[in-house]
DNA sequence: TAGATTGTTAATCGATTAACAATC
DNA sequence: TAGATTGTTAATCGATTAACAATC
């Protein structure tokens, strides 16, 4: 397998569809600001409206969990925080461990965001040895000749790819090897990881192309509405996928 | 609106499907490493292969573009660069805002990728006057106060959030007062926004919560295959989605 | 011509959504 | 009881995939 989303393929784990597992992060920041203002219940509509969803599609992905809501009333909030963090696995506590700190890297370590949730950074790792032993948001830099050792000894089963794009599929290949089965990789590079071993994958250029694809559009709709050569009155529907090769009106 | 994804619901943006565009920047990218060791041809499977999905998923994605191949033969290299940065918008020059110059902030102006494809840092906004005129990957940083006017001035269509979550809607709401329609956000935060304006999210914490689960789950399962408590043999399936409640054993 | 590979079809699968019976 | 809201059903929609005819 080598994409950047490889979990068992059309897998709902343990029934559980990977759309709704990909929500609930979403539901349990919403219930936490919830908690945080001593809220009780909240309704479907409500909760889904705070966390940008449709209360269908909420309601819908909390009958996976179980039957947490009460009719007539709404959903316990500290009862649903409690039960999607369980369903999340972060009641537990899961070492990270971040390879390549360069601007990147040591953005991610300096994250308040990254401890609040049940995830801590055990260590950087890095593969200068200018760097090794600078501290970086109150931890040490360490070589990435110790990559291994460093894994084993923290318990580390999550790793963090940070590095440059020619070194992240090496990097990869060595965090496997330590037993590492689940990887977030911020290089602009499509990983080869065996069976077993989830990718998921942060990309700034992907998020920025798909944008200006969307940017662009906007423009040509915008031209074929106004300013388009046409007679007026155009359509607002999309031209066809050749932007040279007019659709709404005569060659 | 207030989703993370909203671009026009279900409409495939003049034919091509969004899970097609979000794919596009993948097989760019493969071709883009194809051309640079100036390969000319190349066919479905090996591209697929290189982006990391299957071929007939990727023959079905061109197919919404054209007719770009040769049967027998595959895909020109070249031609295919220009085709699918043309279809991305990635053949004009997209000048982009970075908002929120803290570590993050810092990092993706400092990101060579931006650059590489069309997109162009054209300026950094921060809220802290202390900030004001410091050089961050040879560019000042200029204050809040003059953010309608640096996007109006800069022609800016594209902006960038990297604030802290508490101030990203407040940021997003002058983004789009300026007349910027389309926001890649790494704020923990939903931000909502009129029609007609996309925003994508970047999330570290999302992707986070989505490995624990997975990893999560394989513990489980490891658990329920070996050293569970049922008899030896245990299938290797999912429990029930009540981690305590065992599945597999008698009470 | 023979071999290779595209472009398309059709089946399947997963995700979304509205609607409403169940029930607090 | 009356009102509110969940949990579920069923319809719809979009995405994936294998298979293969078209054709280079």
């Amino acid at each position: 397998m080598a994409t950047g989303r490889n979990h068992r393929p059309a897998t709902r784990s343990r029934g559980i569809p990977e759309a709704t597992v990909a929500r609930l992060p979403l539901y349990l920041r919403a219930l936490t600001a919830l908690s945080e203002r001593s809220v009780p219940t909240v309704s479907s509509e409500e909760l889904a409206s705070a966390a940008g969803v449709n209360s269908a599609k909420l309601r819908k992905d909390f009958s996976y969990l179980g039957s947490y809501g009460t009719r007539g009333v709404g959903y316990d909030v500290e009862y649903l925080v409690y039960q999607i963090s369980r369903e999340l696995g972060l009641t537990q506590d899961w070492p990270v461990v971040i390879v390549g700190i360069g601007n990147l890297g040591a953005a991610l370590a300096n994250y308040g965001g990254f401890a609040s949730r049940g995830f801590r950074v055990a260590a950087l790792i890095d593969a200068d040895h200018a760097m090794t032993g600078a501290q970086v948001a109150g931890l040490p830099v360490q070589h990435v000749d110790d990559l291994e050792t460093i894994i084993r000894t923290n318990g580390v089963s999550i790793g963090v790819i940070t590095t440059p794009g020619s070194a992240a599929q090496q990097v990869c290949d060595r965090l496997v090897g330590a037993g590492i089965t689940s990887i977030l990789n911020f290089a602009p590079t499509v990983l080869s990881v065996p069976d077993g071993v989830d990718v998921r994958k942060v990309d700034l250029s992907i998020e920025l192309q798909i944008l200006a694809f969307h940017e662009q559009r906007k423009a040509t709709d915008e031209l074929a509405r106004n300013g388009g050569p046409g007679p007026s009155g155009a359509p607002p529907d999309d031209q066809g996928p050749e932007g040279d090769i007019p659709a709404v009106m005569p060659a």
